[in-house]
DNA sequence: GCTTTCACG
DNA sequence: GACGTACGTGAAAGCT
């Protein structure tokens, strides 16, 4: 061991009380008080950054009192019977007390019928016992009873005390001084002077002075008693031999249990780098932001030490191969597969299961046997507590091809699956044990279906990482953030594949099938790097500026979409097939027209064939396009031909819809019906768009048609349970609001404030007058700014020429100064950060806004004028999506369900008497979403339908 | 595996 | 001199 063990007690209830009185009454945006919180927060803090200085702690712990009643009590009725309740603004932040050791990942120690007092010197002294130093932060004079030094097994155990308020050690001098004794004769003197506050009783008349001066003189307490008989006649003699039963009442009440059951061992105490719960969440919730600035600035945060230096930032343009990504790599060891175990027993798990609840954190990954996580069955999990200390358990594993169920099929030796569940479920479900994950959605979900259990509290490594890099990387699979890349790029290891393991193509095997040993080598790998994983780069998280929207936005969305994602949707399977069915016969009848126009049959869907036929064989004009060398034939193109008369053209653009909507909605929607629930699951990615947005696959459930009568029978096959309805809320505008906001636009603003139509605004002070076709050309011309505009881009869009286009852009820029500038303002800080930022914080690289390439560098300006509007669109509701449930089990409506998320539209199935109020409270939390980190200068419009389907709720 | 097209916000 | 022109997505189909 290189350095002593120094371990630090807060005595977290004293410390209110005199936070309390010594700070101003602040409240959170709730309105709670939180003052003395405040307080106690930034001492956690200062005591947190002290780390890795040499008086610092290793270990730490905050001990709390449990109860009013304590075994004193049962020796003395009268203890502390006088004393007032709290005041009742202190009251609340007792228990918020609990939130923030909580959001600091320190233990918290609380136990029934002692003190605080009792167990910080029963720690304090087993810990000097094993020789390690102890701080006891406090400045309760009983506590300085213990401080000194003795000698331990292990050496010299020092206890000292720290005033975080006075910041002052207290040392045996100080206690000397204060009390004029020695600390071991501390006890003494208190007995002899009582104490009011605490309502023990000394001996009537004898004060600090008195009191010390006794002990001085006669040693101790029975000393000082005893030669009470000889001393000369006075008030004071009498009284000593008097209330001599008071004064040795008193010391026991003042001696300090030493000897308490210890809940928890010294070893749990270790700050070991372990992160801090979401300590963000926390601060925003109470309104700290001075201090989640600091921690967003990396000038200081509890788990990280700061000798760190400060985030490197580029000033010119950002390369993704030098910029951040590459930091020195930890030293560990390389990746050691044969160093992985196979757990095949309980015994052996058990002890795995015990040495992470110490560890306080683990990298968990579920080996299934799908990707879907609503149909998957659970094949087996890895564990991993430090580099190469990670294991294998598998739980359904077979040989032979006959199947998982299979009655002949071979198994290894493995653990029964519920002996093994009921093994690691307080594990996965302890809130003093953090999981982390890869991607830990899917096993939240896989572990909730397969094995009942709720596993919590949970990091995720590709979300961490997306929010330092997204767009930093070049998107692979997962958007550059899938672990074989990630540990390509931050450890420099090269990850086994799972088709190295299982196959490829028809040949593939399950998972199931695999053999013991290079499944435990493949699945205790991926725990093992997604460990590394994060040891690597939630370090860098308050460094990149990235850890308030990760614990404020980003984490704590997994569960809630974890939710979304198995309460999925039940869609009307009968509909879709009636649906199918006419649109195969309509293309049929459309595709004989079209062959029969056209003079031959073809591939319609063939675009190549399609183009050849329109443009070469029937001659109607309409240039090639791409390097491909092909004709496009897109549905600009075809609307042209259709204007220039080509009856054709109208066929084939109704063909191609309906093929569409068969193949990709009415034909897919049916497969994707999950046999055990009948319901539809989407799959969100919280990392599948740049600007934060979610996005959702298998089946996408964010296109559902809605822009044509057609394409909404589709949407009326989404549809509730008996008895319940959909409801649909939506944001309003919510992009074009954001930009009257950002860039500040009074206009804009004030429109919004008196519910005008945004549109008509424009159009007015555009074209002076509102009519249809002003309204409709205003609209286009707002949604072109918020994409970054181009002459050619609106001249195609509006049917008019280039120079034309680019007057209207002058016109709104000249009526909008406010929107120039932003546009102005947001390239140059993109430019020499190399980043955009939402109102929120989030941060989205754009590598190549310094490119030399035009279309490259043009490309790359349009997304990153995009990107802040658009991502804190998607911050806001991801906000509403978090505290959405809460809010609604508050309101007494636990059966409310949030089903869907489409950008800017929330979808929840729910009773049909909640109905009334559910809305308010939806609309709330929506309308609410950005406080109280931003205050918007515009009002956010929520609205809300409800119906029998998702098309009748809009 | 890439390209084209088209569904959504 | 040609390119390609609005931001962000995902799925299906055809083709190489």
């Amino acid at each position: 061991m290189a350095d002593k063990n120094h371990l630090y007690l807060v005595d977290g209830s004293a410390y209110i009380f005199r936070a309390y009185h010594r700070l101003p009454p602040l409240t959170n945006p709730e309105g709670t008080p939180v003052g003395a919180v405040y307080g106690y927060t930034t001492m956690l803090w200062k005591l947190a950054d002290d780390l890795d200085k040499a008086d610092g702690p290793t270990h730490m712990a905050v001990v709390l009192d449990k109860s009013s009643h304590s075994f004193r009590n049962d020796i003395y009725s009268e203890y502390k019977a006088n004393r007032p309740d709290p005041p009742e603004d202190l009251q609340p932040q007792f228990p918020l007390i609990r939130d923030a050791t909580r959001a600091f990942s320190l233990p918290c120690i609380e136990e029934p019928d002692v003190e605080a007092d009792d167990m910080i010197a029963t720690y304090a002294r087993a810990a000097q016992r094993e020789g390690w130093d102890v701080t006891i932060v406090s400045s309760d004079k009983d506590l300085m009873q213990l401080v000194g030094e003795e000698n331990g097994a292990n050496g010299t155990g020092r206890i000292d005390m720290l005033d975080t308020m006075k910041n002052a050690r207290i040392y045996i001098e100080e206690v000397e001084e204060k009390f004029g004794v020695p600390p071991e004769k501390v006890g003494d003197v208190l007995a002899l002077m009582g104490d009011s506050v605490d309502n023990i009783p000394g001996v009537y008349g004898v004060g600090p002075k008195t009191a010390t001066k006794l002990i001085v003189e006669h040693g101790d307490l029975t000393g000082a008693l005893d030669a009470a008989e000889d001393m000369k006649k006075s008030k004071l003699k009498e009284r000593l031999i008097e209330q001599r039963e008071n004064a040795e009442l008193s010391r026991v009440l003042v001696t300090l249990k030493e000897d308490c059951d210890l809940p928890q061992p010294l070893s749990d105490f270790k700050l070991d780098g372990v992160p801090p719960e979401p300590l963000a969440e926390f601060l925003e919730k109470h309104g700290f932001s001075s201090l989640l600035r600091r921690l967003d600035s990396g000038s200081g945060s509890p788990d990280r030490p700061t000798n760190l230096n400060p985030a490197k930032q580029s000033t010119k343009g950002a390369d993704p191969e030098t910029d951040g990504n590459r930091q020195p790599l930890p030293d560990w060891p390389d990746v050691d597969r044969s160093a992985y175990e196979c757990v095949q027993t309980l015994d052996r798990l058990e002890e795995w299961v015990t040495r992470a609840l110490a560890a306080r954190l683990v990298a968990v990954d579920t080996e299934t046997s799908s990707l879907d996580a609503m149909e998957a069955d659970l094949v087996g999990f890895s564990l991993a507590l430090v580099a190469n200390d990670a294991c294998y358990v598998p739980l359904g594993h077979y040989t032979g091809s006959g199947g998982s169920d299979d009655m002949f099929a071979e198994r290894p030796k493995q653990i029964a699956r519920e002996a093994a569940f009921a093994a690691i479920k307080p594990l996965l479900e302890s809130d003093a044990v953090i999981k982390v994950g890869q991607n830990i959605k899917y096993d939240i979900n896989v572990l909730l279906r397969c094995a009942g259990i709720a596993m919590a509290p949970v990091h995720d490594t590709m979300i961490v990482s997306f929010d330092m890099d997204a767009g930093r990387a070049e998107s692979g699979i997962g958007g550059g953030h899938g672990m074989d890349e990630l540990a390509e790029r931050h450890l420099g290891h090269t990850c086994m594949k799972f088709k190295d393991v299982c196959g490829t193509g028809k040949k593939a095997i399950p998972f199931g099938e695999v053999p013991l040993d290079k499944a435990t080598q493949y699945a205790a790998e991926d725990a093992d790097v997604t460990w590394r994983l994060y040891q690597h780069l939630y370090r860098r998280l308050p460094l990149e500026g990235a850890a308030q929207i990760y614990h404020t936005v980003d984490r704590p969305l997994i569960p809630v979409v974890a939710r979304m994602e198995r309460e999925g949707i039940k869609v009307d399977r009968a509909a879709l097939s009636r649906l199918s069915e006419q649109f195969a016969e309509t293309t049929a009848r459309i595709e004989k027209d079209i062959h029969a126009e056209a003079g031959e049959e073809f591939t319609i869907g063939s675009p190549k064939q399609l183009g050849e036929v329109l443009f070469d064989k029937m001659g109607y004009k309409g240039g090639r396009k791409g390097k491909s060398g092909q004709y496009s034939t897109d549905q600009a193109v075809l609307e042209k031909l259709s204007a220039s008369g080509a009856t054709i053209a109208d066929k084939v653009l109704e063909y191609r819809q309906l093929s569409k909507l068969k193949s990709t909605y009415t034909d897919a929607l049916q497969e994707a019906i999950n046999p055990d629930t009948g319901r539809v699951h989407t799959s969100y990615s919280l990392v599948g768009a740049q600007t934060g947005r979610l996005s959702s696959t298998d089946p996408n459930l964010q296109n559902i048609p809605i822009r044509t009568e057609i394409g909404r029978e589709i949407r009326k096959a989404f549809v509730p349970e008996d008895g319940n309805v959909l409801l649909a809320a939506d944001y309003s505008q919510i992009e074009l609001r954001l930009a009257a906001h950002m860039a500040d636009v009074p206009e804009l603003k004030e429109a919004f404030a008196s519910g005008e139509d945004i549109h008509s605004r424009t159009a007015k002070e555009m074209y002076g007058e509102v009519d249809r076709d002003t309204r409709a050309a205003a609209k286009t011309i707002n949604f072109a700014i918020l994409y970054g505009i181009s002459r050619w881009g609106l001249a195609g869009r509006l049917g008019i020429e280039p120079d034309e286009a680019q007057e209207k852009i002058d016109t709104y820029f000249q009526r909008f100064p406010g929107i120039q500038n932003y546009i102005h303002e947001t390239l140059e800080s993109v430019r020499a950060k190399g980043y955009s930022e939402t109102l929120f914080g989030r941060k989205t690289w754009f590598p190549r806004i310094n490119s030399k390439n035009q279309q490259e560098r043009q490309g790359s300006e349009r997304a990153a004028i995009n990107a802040p509007i658009q991502g804190t669109s998607a911050d806001i509701i991801k906000r509403a999506m978090a505290r959405m449930m809460p809010a609604l089990a508050d309101a007494g409506l636990p059966d409310v369900r949030m089903l869907l998320q489409v950008h800017d539209e929330l979808v929840f199935e729910l009773p049909k008497g909640d109905v009334e109020a559910a809305s308010s409270v939806i609309e709330k939390v929506m309308a609410e979403a950005a406080q109280p980190a931003v205050t918007l200068d515009v009002p956010l419009g929520v609205e809300i339908g409800t119906g029998e389907s998702w098309d009748a709720a809009h």
